[in-house]
Formats: C-alpha cells, sequence, structure tokens
DNA sequence: ACAAATGGAAACGCTTGCGTAACGATCGGC
DNA sequence: GCCGATCGTTACGCAAGCGTTTCCATTTGT
C-alpha cells in the first residue's frame, strides 16, 4: 500500500516533524539514536548490537553509546542472552513504544495539514 | 491536499528515511540543522538569525552554530544585511537546494516502498 | 548627539558523541 | 582442554553542540 508524494509534500512533511520535534521534544535524540529506537520497535526480535550496528552501517560502539542514552531515558532494555552468554538482547520498553506513538501520531498529524 | 496515513505507514516512513540518511549521508546533520535548513528553504525569505531562533524555539547563539556548521559544508551561505546593518540574511544555496531535493526523493521513494 | 535598545557573534566551561584500539567474557572447533 | 574467534563494552583523545554571558556594531528615540 504505496504512499504517493509530491517534492513539495515530502519535503514539507519532513520540515513539519522535524520542527514539532525539535520544539517540543526536550530528550533530543540524534538521528542515530531514532534510527536504532525504530528499528528495534519495527522489526521482528531479537535484536542485538552486532545486528544493529550492521544494520545501520556503522560501528558497534555507537550501537552501545545509542543503548546506554536511551537506556538511560527508559526507551530500551538490555538483556544477557541466556542461550549464548556473549549476545546482549535489546528489549522494548512501555515508556519506548509511548514516545514511538506520540511519533506517529506527529507523522500522521502533519501530514493531514498539508 | 492532505496525506492519510497509518501509525504503521507514519513509522515505516520515518524509519525507512532515518536509516537511509545514517547509512548514506556522512554529514550528520543534527535534527535542530535540518528544522534550520528546512525552515530556509521552504518558508519565504527573507531569513534572519532572530527569527529563526524564535520559530525553532531556541537561542540565538544555537542558530549561529548551526549557520556555521552548514556555512561550512556550503549549504547555506550569509550576507548582511545593508538597510539594517546589524542584520544578516541567510541565503540559500545550490548545494543546498540539492541536498534537499535528495532528502525528498528519499522521502517519496521510502513512502512508495510501504 | 548621545543614551538605550537591538542583532548577531564570540567566549566560557561543560556535556555528549565520535573513531580507533584495546579489553574481558564466552563460545566453538579440534 | 585449549586456542582462536566472536560479542559487547571500555578507554582514549578529539570534535562538536550546548546554555549562559558578554561583547561589538549598528540603529533608534528623544
Amino acid at each position: 500500500m504505496p504512499v504517493e508524494l509530491t517534492p513539495t509534500q515530502a519535503l514539507g512533511l519532513w520540515h513539519a516533524v522535524s520542527l514539532e520535534l525539535v520544539r517540543v521534544d526536550s530528550r533530543d535524540l540524534t538521528l542515530r539514536q531514532v534510527a536504532v529506537l525504530l528499528e528495534i520497535y519495527l522489526v521482528p526480535p531479537p535484536h542485538t548490537v552486532r545486528g544493529l550496528a550492521a544494520t545501520l552501517g556503522v560501528t558497534k560502539p555507537v550501537i552501545t553509546r545509542a543503548l546506554d542514552t536511551m537506556g538511560a531515558l527508559g526507551l530500551v532494555d538490555r538483556v544477557r542472552d541466556e542461550r549464548d552468554r556473549r549476545n546482549v538482547i535489546i528489549k522494548r520498553t512501555v515508556e519506548g513504544a509511548l514516545y514511538l506513538e506520540k511519533l506517529g501520531d506527529l507523522v500522521i498529524n502533519q501530514g493531514r495539514k498539508l
């Protein structure tokens, strides 16, 4: 079910949502952090540091740091994998789901205003 | 002409575009910088530091720094206002327009894939 | 003409993210 | 049972952004 956008609509949407995020959200997540968060919540688990790093095309410490920051904000959680204790499984949280729900609403509402 | 999106589409779109930006764009602009850039290119001029600061709800030095960074990247330009030499008028550049054109294409293409 | 107000930049110390390179813990092959 | 490979984290020095405050140039009001 594709979404057809004109160039003006596409940029207008990105503009409006970015603006609202800057104005409203004091958490001030980086683009990378947002990408990690969305990957975790929209793609079926399990998620590992290594997997996320490969998906985003970044190094592992970048993911570790993103998880540190977002973990402190309560947006994600980390659990050791008991089947292979080298792995860390990244878990979703209620607060993280709530954050993305708000982001979704923001995109939807700004889309309507175009 | 509104754009109607389901929650899944809205988040999926944001996810896909963020992911591509992280993977492709080495410039790594912050959310604030992107918001400034879009404001400059989508809203009719003239744009001033003070005006942008008010629109984004941030302090003036934040805008000055964003313009420093994006100016070094060639995405925007600054010119003193000759009618009131206290003001600085922010100008668009070819490179900046190109950057946003690519961003627009990215949003459009990811929208089609939903 | 001169004092107050305005616009933008610079200075300051601080926080946060970066890339690279190491490091401990754990697993797998032999 | 080891030795090499793998996973995530930590350490390090560095670059960039932050908020606050100060500063300079310019304009406005009287």
